[in-house]
DNA sequence: AAGTGGTCTAGACCACTCT
DNA sequence: GAGTGGTCTAGACCACTTG
């Protein structure tokens, strides 16, 4: 005897199928920090019985979530909470390929210090002009040559201890020291990508000479329930790299 | 009684569930052309009893060839083959969009001729240097203002009547003609997208000053059986459009 | 051997489209 | 009302990992 529909406010979406309201209720466990990242979730059988469905219904609403890169599925081991963390996935949202081999990068950090957010970054992340903000600075470096130049804004009330000293003694990808240290896990992301002349800047810290043209990559994060936590510009040197993208 | 798993060859895939079996099937129908573009695929109880297996599993072949694109479910109606013709998805492959309002595309041919492989073009293309090849011209504007310049190279052999006429007479997306009149459909493509400085030509043509950063999106697309098909380099102008890429 | 995810089936019923 | 895809169930068995 499977939950039943319930009736709808008019106006509201007129037909939900329990796999999605099932996949909600995962999403809202994670939201609330139930499962961490990178730990196993319950087993599809004991969701099945938390939900009081079928362990087809539990297993199609974990079948998108695995879709959507939200969860991680091991045959034989368990359905895991996707993670930045993965060796087999770092720089899970950054696209560059080198022309030749694989891409290897060193981080060099620039900069780290609060700000009150200007008005045109508050706006991206749906706050206001003016509320406090951390900024930071940095370049990626493959085979000792600077390729990315990246300035980052994230909202000052989610990264509260976040120093230069934090980030220079965490070794892997921000994204995991973000999930380690303030349980901000990014799992979507959008970039809007234009060409651009290097300022005297960037040119100077991606060794390039003034006007050379960069691939300007504006990255905007987003966590659970389609909240916008980070915004991040990226300039890449596209001489000996690429940017790589596939479409279906 | 399913088919069961037949006995494999050693150092091939070691197990291969029915669904995907059935999966390979039905893309061989497609690639045979069995079902054109935009017809209406067999009912899964159809195709459940032609292929000897329950409709859940043909379900999940489907499942996963919609995933991809390769096929499009409408409820009530049916299961039909993917199209670049239809309004709601024209120009299914193009991530340009505007800053402001929507992207209205308006395309003017420059050339069309046939040419011999140069060996660049045609090592991307699996093909050797010298082969007869088609190549296109084009400029796409908005609002008046060139935004586009595309430069598109295709395989001779695949495309023998293409022509000027041809190409001009027809108004929607070229991958639409390359479906109905060429039988070729491109289900999948890479792009390698870099930022450049506009050449003398280049600059002409999209209305900039010579040098003006441009997004190179190099784009080569496949058809059936990941055979590569077309090879196309734009130029875009990215002062008041971009390119949006969405990560997950 | 036990536990997990993965496959496959058969059947019932629901939502949607068209006639 | 007939036909299609969409949901849900219950059960059997397979493939994989770990103790």
């Amino acid at each position: 005897m499977p939950p039943r529909q319930e009736a709808v406010a008019s106006g509201g979406p007129l037909f939900s199928p329990l796999y999605l309201q099932i996949k909600r209720l995962i999403i809202t466990s994670l939201q609330a920090g139930e499962w961490k990242a990178g730990d196993a979730i319950p087993s599809e059988q004991d969701l099945a019985g938390r939900f009081g469905v079928s362990q087809g219904t539990v297993r199609k609403a974990i079948d998108e979530l695995a879709a959507e890169n939200l969860l991680v599925r091991r045959q034989g081991k368990g359905t895991y909470v996707a993670t930045h963390a993965e060796q087999k996935v770092q720089y899970r949202f950054l696209r560059l390929m080198a022309d030749e081999g694989p891409v290897a990068l060193e981080r060099q950090l620039l900069d780290c210090k609060r700000q009150r957010a200007p008005a045109a970054i508050a706006r991206r992340l749906q706050m206001r002009a003016g509320e406090p903000m951390v900024e930071v600075r940095r370049l990626l470096h493959s085979k000792g040559q600077p390729v990315v130049l990246d300035d980052i804004w994230l909202p000052g009330d989610l990264f509260k201890g976040l120093t230069t000293e934090l980030l220079n003694q965490h070794k892997g990808p921000f994204y995991e020291l973000f999930e380690t240290e303030f349980g901000v896990h990014m799992i979507r992301a959008e970039e809007k990508i234009r060409a651009v002349a290097a300022d005297a800047e960037s040119a100077a810290l991606l060794q390039l000479p003034l006007g050379a043209p960069l691939l300007s990559v504006e990255r905007l994060s987003f966590t659970y329930g389609d909240k916008a936590v980070e915004l991040r510009r990226g300039l890449y040197s596209t001489d000996s790299h690429f940017y790589r993208n596939v479409l279906n």
